[in-house]
Parts: C-alpha cells; structure tokens; sequence
DNA sequence: GAATAAAGTTTCGACACGATACGTTTCGTG
DNA sequence: CACGAAACGTATCGTGTCGAAACTTTATTC
C-alpha cells in the first residue's frame, strides 16, 4: 500500500499537468505557449516591487535569459509594456497593456475549475487549502524560494489605520488594493513557531 | 475578497509548478527534461495496456508526434527499450531498462515532498486528496481525457478470488502485482451516480 | 575613482511542441 | 479477397523554451 502523502503527490502532480495542459490549450488561438500565460496572469497580480523580469523569473522559477526572450514576444504582441524605472536606471517595469488585459479576460481561465469544486463544501476546501499551503511553504522555505504572497499574509506590512497600510521594509503607503496584490519580498507571517 | 475554489486553484498552480521545476534541476545532473522524467515515471507504473507510444501521450496531453521525439531521446540514451508486439504490428512496447530504473531510484523526487507533508495528520491528508481527486475526474471527464487510474479503482476490473483478477474489458487474467498499476483503459467505480 | 554587484539583453546549442505528411498494419465491408 | 478507412508510429519543419555564458549599463561600496 502506498503512503498516503504519495498519493497527494500524485494527484497533485497529475492536476498539474493537467492544469498546464489547458493553459496551452487555451493559449493555442493567441498563439502563446503556457509561460506567456503565467507572465501576464503574474503581472496581472504583481504590486510595484515585482513587476520587473527579475521577480518573474524568480516567480517562474527560470533563468532572467530565459524569461527575457519571452518577454521579449510579449512585448513585440503588444500584450505588455516595458518602462524604465525612475530611480534606478538598470531596472525595467513590466505592465500589461489593455490588449493584454483583454487576453487574459477572454481566456476564462478559471471557469472549468471553479464548476470542478462547486460540489466540495467550503469547510473542506480551506482545509485542503491548509494543507497544500503547507506543503507549498515548506517546499519553498527549503528550496530558497521566495513565497510570492499578497501583502495581507506577509510579515511586513502594517496596518495603521482603516485601508491604509504600510510596508515596513520599503517603509511607502500601501494602498488597499495593492496590499492584495503579489510582492517578491512577500515573508508569510509564523502562526506556529516551530 | 477571493473565492475559496480560486485560492485552491492558485495554491494547485503554484505546487505544480514548483513540482515542475524540481524535475527539471532533477534531471539536469542526467541531461534530461522533465517531460522525459514524467515518461520514465509512466512507463514506470504502467501496465501491459499502456506502455505504448499512444497512451503516454495521451497521458502526457501531448500529440503522439512530439512524444515519439522524446522516446527517441530515451532509447538513445538506452534509458528505455522498444519491442514490437507479438500481436498487433502496429504498436510497439516500451519498457524502462535496468539503467532507466536506475536513473528513477537516484532521483528521489519524493523525499521532499515526503517531508514538507510530515506534520500534517493522515486525516487531512486523505481529506484534501479526496477534494483533488474530485476536481481531477472532473476536469478529465469533461474534456474527454483518459483518468488513467490502477486497475483495483477501475469498474472493469473483478476480483475473482484470493489474488487472482480479471479485466472485464480484455478477459485476460491480472497478477496482484499488475492490479496496482496504471492503465490507460481505466474507467472509475462511481461511487455516487449523478 | 576603481572594484564590485545587480538588472537586463544577447547569443548559442539542444530540445519541446504542434502540424503535416507519410508508411505500415489492422479492420471492416462488400 | 479487394478495397478503403482507421489506428499506430515515424519523420520533417518551423517556432519557441530553456540554461549557460558573455556582455552592457547602472548602482553601490570601499
């Protein structure tokens, strides 16, 4: 009999691909491969300190060379746009253009998912929710991976009053709809200290 | 604030990917990509029915064209053997070789994720693989794709006796061994009709 | 101001991937 | 049996991913 974190495993990885298979799917009209999809749903969701190609790389889990040449497509379909920064003259700012926005809607994603959970009761998806964030955490805590969650989990930021926020580690207002966006120097706060 | 599914869903992806990614640094040391790993791992587990060309793409979601590219790559590298079947001229069996199996045991691709679900109770875990489970047959059945589960969840298979089983499809007997593998015939018990 | 580091780009080679065309074998129907 | 359709597999081509390494530009550090 087979451990019963295997069999987890096994689903997962199988979901995953089957996940993966439909972004490439879905990306056959646009003529985009699934990394195009993952930028763009990335940037779509990425707060001022992480839509550069670096943090995408890192998001991606693939070399800043790499990520370039696929930016560099996007770019070229005008699905994103690249600006470079104010302060810092070595880095470039990646947004997406409406045409890029446009893309993303008309993709519907999430649809085929959201009808495969509509008969998991809510109890039992934020319990398997728990555990997969678990997994996820500790997987990238032992990798040197950077967790890339929104600012309402993350360590840093602070609450000073009603919707204003500040990030204690760039010390800037936040406003609240950026503090649910996804940052790079995201640290989910410990609920259980090990 | 978000839906419960599309937070699962996010958490899925992220794993997934992460996954992905471990397979590759997994199979840079070999030289190998990860589709090649996911191939090794198939015909690892798969049965007699489906240790085709055919069935692996079809497990894979890609087309047979691409997939025969991959096994070329794999026999060079004399990490799989191919024989044409007794029977049927036209297909041809693929197994892994004493070096394929060894390449898959050097890998350990399990141990952390073994270790980054340590601290979560069975309870949980068989609860979360029973949701993902759910979803995974549903997305499957609604686009049409094969579950490609082991004979012992199938509705084709019958237990005969003590160890002794026989598919309902091909009438041929099946070892106790070869119940637990995977086929590309399977088709799930419906343990609740709609 | 020189060394060093960091962000990005470019180039190269190997390979994935789909589409298409093709060859072989099997099956079905008259 | 002959013929065509279908299934399994391979080969080829074009586009694009991917890592590695070299390189440019801008910041930082001493």
């Amino acid at each position: 009999m087979k451990n019963q974190a295997l069999i987890l495993l096994d689903t997962v990885e199988r979901l995953g691909n089957l996940l993966r298979v439909g972004l490439r799917q879905a990306g056959v009209a646009q003529g985009l491969q699934p990394i195009h999809l993952q930028a763009l749903l990335y940037l779509n969701e990425a707060n001022r300190y992480s839509n550069t190609p670096q943090a995408l790389a890192e998001y991606l889990g693939l070399t800043k060379g790499t990520v370039s040449q696929s930016l560099l497509l996007l770019a070229r379909r005008r699905l994103i746009a690249r600006h470079a920064d104010d302060k810092d003259g070595r880095v470039v700012r990646l947004t997406l253009t409406d045409k890029g926005k446009e893309v993303l809607k008309e993709l519907g994603l999430t649809n085929a998912w959201r009808d495969a959970l509509q008969s998991a009761s809510p109890a039992r998806l934020s319990s398997a929710t728990k555990v997969l964030k678990e997994a996820l955490a500790t997987l990238q805590a032992r990798n040197g991976y950077r967790s890339f969650g929104v600012c309402v989990t993350c360590r840093h930021n602070l609450h000073i009053g009603p919707r204003s926020y500040v990030c204690g580690l760039t010390k800037e207002k936040l406003s609240s709809r950026e503090v649910s966006k996804i940052c790079r120097e995201h640290s989910p706060v410990e609920e259980n200290a090990a």
